[in-house]
DNA sequence: CATTCCATAGAACACGCTTACTGTCCGGAG
DNA sequence: CTCCGGACAGTAAGCGTGTTCTATGGAATG
């Protein structure tokens, strides 16, 4: 269990040293000061260790001048309190743990934004991690959080559908319900019945299918789904949407349209610049994300293509590139930052006195919309097999 | 001390019930089941609990056979161990923290992955808050950090040469190392002697000086410096190397031309399409950052006013946005991820075998270097005084 | 066969804090 | 004057691990 998650976060073995790094630690300080302790503050205030505790957690009545007497001695002691200590005799860590794909993908940051806010609201410091798109990572991500026992741990973004692995996280969530934590998953398909899990989810399909018909009442009916991951959860909800609104207007989707591949900008340049040397068969494109269409945005410009007169543009998630971007991208909007916000919620509550619903296994799903900008215009005759 | 921290995070009263939401913690095993100790494994497995600690440690010799037994028990219980217990019995927390304004800004987002990459390579997790420029809020978040044991503390970011907020800083160092922990400030300066921090910056002043001069030999003698908290330490900065490399070509700085204001893409739109109206008296605008520049661009674009045909712009930072604006921008270069890297193992260490040197009071300062695209143009005739 | 040594394993304490349980002292009621 | 309750404060028992010190058995040595 332990090596396989020292490799698995590419880490180099850490515990052999433990013991060594401790002794130099308490070796640093040559002038044999330690931290300050509630039982040197107690000793100094000239009280015992429960009346100095009472004093930092309001929970007792404590005459003032003694309380007096005891935050003086924290001060001039230079006292901090030790969370760790605290965590053990009872109190909640007071952490909840975020683990995302990309920090630098504005999808996962906003996520990750709305999630930081909402705890801290409830006093509450944030755990992020990374998992790049490694689901073994992810995993031992998760492990790590749940010994720091994290009052939440929340997973974003799109899974893989492996078997597994589902069964192992499955199990990881059972381990942090039987602790009282919450497994959150964010922006992903529920887990099946047998894992205790909350789950906050955006309409995938219904933005995909809307953004879709946008295309189609402008007469587009080729319209090329570039990138996204082809096993990625997102991209299967997204795909759906868009054949059912497909279908739903009687337009047979063509297999050869679908050209998935991954989320980055990267991708989406060079296969849309592969696509248009070919002569495209495709009026217009709906990229699987913004990044994506920003990578197919310039490869459309360098072909000497023009956005959306020859061919139309949109993304999804509406991020801030969708603005910058010329012509401004058509795209769907996703509540991101709010997503962020109602993960914790659902996990340990408002953090008010409105507590007391139990918040078990809660699922809650919030809507998408399409923002019209300037990078869809209505099919022109020319624009097919240029 | 309390209150003060509640209050700087806007944080509801919630040391209140940190009793009764334990109750409800404890009650909320329906099955009687809680977490599996150390103590559950040893007696499950046949023995005493510091066998297990040492099966989990790899520090001492342990038979196969009970190695073996002890691992299965551990398997079968779903034990995973308390991060807490293990912190507070002497092993490091093995958590560093990250301070910035805001997750959803490139600069700072760059900065914390690269913090957060160099974390888990020593098998340690991130602490990550937004102290959204409110120096009240930042030494809240340090405080808490310091409860938390964190090795390392990182702020990033300019700072204001506020007198108390240094003082109450460096006060937050001295505490930090002598528990052996270590404040890091990253893109910022130092607190001055008594302070024992590290430090890792990058050339601000240098690159300013840089596109300016690279602005200066295309014939741009008019500038505008748009953007900035003006008393922040990187506008400081930034306007420090601008206005060297004025003197140095003879060019004698215009307070006109000196624009600060926040580093948003609004103030760069707002401020810039005002300058518009009254018609410029610049034909180049350094935008304080590339966001900044991102507004301007906007301003400029609507205003009818051609980049960098008429007007020259150049940004800072060099984060994604600048290779999508069109014009592409011309800007400098941060090397932001490294920085976070950085600021780590300044810190804590390379994570490897070479970490006997005492990483005492470090300082690193990265170099910068501008990235020329499609934003500068020389100087026409026309565009003075349009 | 007695002695020494090594490989294991256990007992017990320390880590810093919270909290249930026990006082103690006081004023006011009976 | 006695009794009782409220307002404080102290004692001590954990919370779950790591680590030191000690103990045991068998192998190796004399």
């Amino acid at each position: 269990m332990n090596p396989t998650r020292a490799q698995a976060l590419g880490s180099a073995s850490h515990n052999s040293h433990q013991g060594v790094s401790r002794m130099r630690r308490q070796s640093t300080a040559a002038d044999g000061s330690r931290r300050a302790t509630v039982t040197d503050v107690a000793r100094r205030a000239g009280v015992s260790t429960a009346t100095v505790s009472r004093v930092m957690n309001r929970n007792y009545p404590v005459a003032e001048a003694t309380r007096e007497r005891v935050e003086a001695a924290m001060r001039e002691l230079g006292y901090v309190v030790n969370a760790h200590a605290r965590a053990l005799a009872g109190a909640s860590g007071r952490t909840v743990g975020i683990i995302v794909n990309e920090l630098i993908d504005p999808f996962y940051a906003y996520i990750a934004r709305g999630v930081e806010r909402e705890a801290a609201l409830g006093g509450r410091l944030c755990l992020v991690c990374c998992a790049q798109g490694d689901p073994q990572r992810e995993l031992a991500f998760v492990e790590l959080m749940h010994e720091r026992r994290a009052d939440a741990v929340i997973v974003v973004g799109g899974s893989v559908a492996d078997r597994g692995y589902t069964s192992e996280l499955a199990r990881r969530a059972r381990e942090l319900d039987a602790g009282g934590s919450k497994l959150v998953l964010c922006g992903r398909p529920p887990l099946g019945e047998q894992a205790p899990t909350a789950a906050v989810e955006y309409d995938n399909e219904g933005g995909a299918f809307a953004i879709t018909d946008h295309l189609l009442m402008q007469g587009h009916e080729r319209i090329l789904y570039l990138g996204g991951p082809p096993k990625l959860s997102t991209t299967r909800d997204r795909l759906a949407g868009h054949r059912r609104a497909l279908e739903l207007r009687g337009v047979t989707p063509d297999p050869e349209l679908a050209q998935p591949g991954t989320f980055s900008r990267n991708f989406g340049y060079r296969r849309m610049a592969e696509l248009l040397r070919d002569g495209p068969d495709f009026t217009a494109v709906f990229a699987a994300n913004d990044i994506v269409a920003a990578g197919a945005a310039q490869a459309l410009e360098e072909a000497g293509v023009r956005v959306p007169e020859d061919i139309s543009l949109v993304g999804y998630d509406d991020i801030p590139v969708a603005q910058e971007l010329r012509p401004r991208l058509t795209t769907v909007h996703v509540p991101l930052e709010e997503m962020g916000r109602q993960a914790v919620r659902l996990a340990v509550g408002g953090g008010d006195e409105d507590d007391w619903r139990e918040p078990t296994t809660g699922a809650l799903r919030l809507g998408t919309h399409i923002v019209v900008r300037d990078s869809v215009a209505p099919r022109s005759g020319r624009s097919t097999r240029m």
